[in-house]
DNA sequence: CTGAAAGCGCTAACAG
DNA sequence: CTGTTAGCGCTTTCAG
């Protein structure tokens, strides 16, 4: 029983049954050619021992790292979108044997461009993010969790949701429910999803004769800060009440909701709230909280998906396009008391 | 200027100056021994070439990989609290030229022992938890976040948050703003944290001659279960009703503000509020939460601090034990009103 | 003070 | 069908 402290190599397994190592080697990739009769009995000695291929000695051979990047927004809006969407990256590249690790949110510039990453993610990739710029410049592959805004030169590839026909359908179901005056709390974010949304709200207004109101905050933004911007809609003074709100994070929502309650309105019935992003907290709130669900962990799954294959597909080949679905979570910040017990949850 | 596609290595450093690669190595690592000269001059070419070593190389010969891994717990009941110590982790790490990589929520037990990494770091072990169970008894050295229970085979070292000193100074902070009946919805935890502050109330309420009143919810819990044990404790029939009321996470006590700003009770005013472990959002409520804050983001770079401790001395030396200071931020959930315009807050 | 050379564990030509 | 061998990029003895 070799159980000492080193770790079993396929030298030990070769040593075991006699043969060389490159067989053994052969046998456990099932790369090359080999009788199935000694692949077994090399399983099995491999077994036996305990061994486990070392990742990184496997990779420096081929150039490869077995590894990739992944980089969540410097100011994440919505930490449980993006905790779910690592780890659907994380999970979808164990099943290939490749590690996922997180970047700094604020690494050296300089060292960017020969990360030991065989591909990078950027989820939601910003204009001003000079990371951003600088791993799209960089020869490591770059997907992205949705599209390089216009102005960034473009990534191998790229994974996006379908947000405005989402957006488009939260709001005719604001419209339905009886929202005539909706209004929005918008993040000063500059990527692909706040562009696309602001877009659909703004056509969707349009469309609607409706003149959009958009309060938007900064990003990233003192508390004090959304702290008005809500008061300023909730309250509205020159115009008539705005009777639906859209916010996007869970904190934005949480200070809509509990600015509303205090002022007197009744979330769900003379005020609608919605939030542009799903997270768990929002079923929790009472009333629980209509939201559009990115289905992230899929997303991130996705991401790791493209990301692998663009490593393989190592030409300049067609740009990955993936699109996952989301759906629109009606609850009864929405839907009003009348379902209140049993809002449609997944 | 070699900008082709392979990357610049020690070797062409080495040909450039027409010496050995033992000596770029030995002038870029300040190990060996080489003339201020010869090492002045390495330095520059490798600047000029835009040399990066090659880590994973590296660390093949010393046996290490240079990589950290990183257990989150799997059900996380704060996403904002574990996110920022991952990023602290992450942060402190890369100082050190060391990756960080996340380990799936639900990993394949037998590759826990020969991961490809120095040390592992889980946050909030739990006694439940079968893969801390397999790390724990791994050869990979282990450094928790939080202690590990008893029952499970310790680590090589944990780092901790006073809980029970803030714990009591949140109940004290109650009492002093007049609380009488402070009740608590507690997650079916089993580490060290639940524990620990779970005693601290017990205890803390034995002192004060006050029943502890806890509610139980499961972990993880469906979004009805919650706002059913919330809305027992909000009700509370059958007794006094609470008047201050504890939760944990962001979910939790978004529950409880919306309930209860829904039942009418006037949160800081006639209800107070407070949370166990701090987050952005909720300073963003209205009125903004009262919580320990557990300087996340400090703790995860002591964890990873500690690792790195641990993978240097790795004989059975004396296990680390790092306690990074918690403090409870006063806002005007429990405050009241008066001061609600200016909460204390960082 | 510097160069040659031997590996770290693994893969993949190339022989046999 | 299997063994030999040459590396991947780097560190580190051991000679010179």
């Amino acid at each position: 029983m070799p159980s000492d402290d080193r770790a079993v190599t396929l030298q030990d397994i070769a040593d075991r049954l006699g043969v060389s190592r490159s067989t053994a080697s052969f046998a456990i990739t099932g790369r090359g050619r080999v009788s199935a009769e000694m692949r077994r009995r090399v399983l099995e000695v491999a077994d036996e021992l305990g061994y486990r291929p070392n990742t990184v000695a496997r990779n420096l051979r081929g150039a490869r790292t077995g590894m990739l990047a992944l980089r969540l927004p410097p100011h994440s809006t919505s930490m449980a979108y993006y905790m779910e969407a690592a780890f659907g990256a994380v999970e979808e590249a164990a099943q290939a044997g490749v590690i996922v690790f997180l970047l700094t949110t604020d690494p050296e510039v300089d060292s960017l461009d020969r990360l030991p990453a065989d591909a990078v993610i950027i989820l939601d990739p910003a204009l001003d993010d000079p990371v951003t710029r600088a791993l799209l410049r960089g020869r490591v592959p770059v997907i992205t969790g949705e599209p390089v805004p216009d102005g960034l030169p473009a990534g191998r590839g790229e994974v996006t949701s379908d947000h405005a026909p989402a957006v488009r359908e939260l709001l005719d179901h604001l419209a339905e429910r009886g929202a005539r005056r909706p209004a929005v709390v918008f993040p000063a974010l500059r990527n692909h999803w706040a562009f696309t949304v602001r877009d659909a709200i703004d056509s969707w207004c349009a469309e609607h004769g409706i003149r959009p109101r958009i309060a938007e905050v900064p990003h990233p933004a003192e508390p004090a800060e959304i702290q008005a911007a809500v008061a300023e809609i909730v309250l509205d003074d020159d115009d008539e009440p705005a009777d639906a709100i859209i916010a996007v994070s869970d904190g934005t929502v949480l200070s809509v909701v509990t600015s509303a309650q205090r002022l007197g309105r009744r979330v769900g019935e003379d005020l609608l709230v919605a939030s542009l992003v799903d997270s768990d907290v929002l079923a929790l709130a009472q009333p629980s909280i209509t939201a559009i669900d990115l289905h992230p962990r899929e997303f991130g799954r996705r991401c790791a998906r493209a990301a692998l294959a663009a490593i393989e597909a190592d030409a300049d080949g067609e740009p990955i396009h993936e699109v996952v679905p989301v759906s629109v979570q009606r609850r009864a910040s929405t839907l009003g008391p009348a379902t209140d017990g049993a809002p449609q949850d997944g």
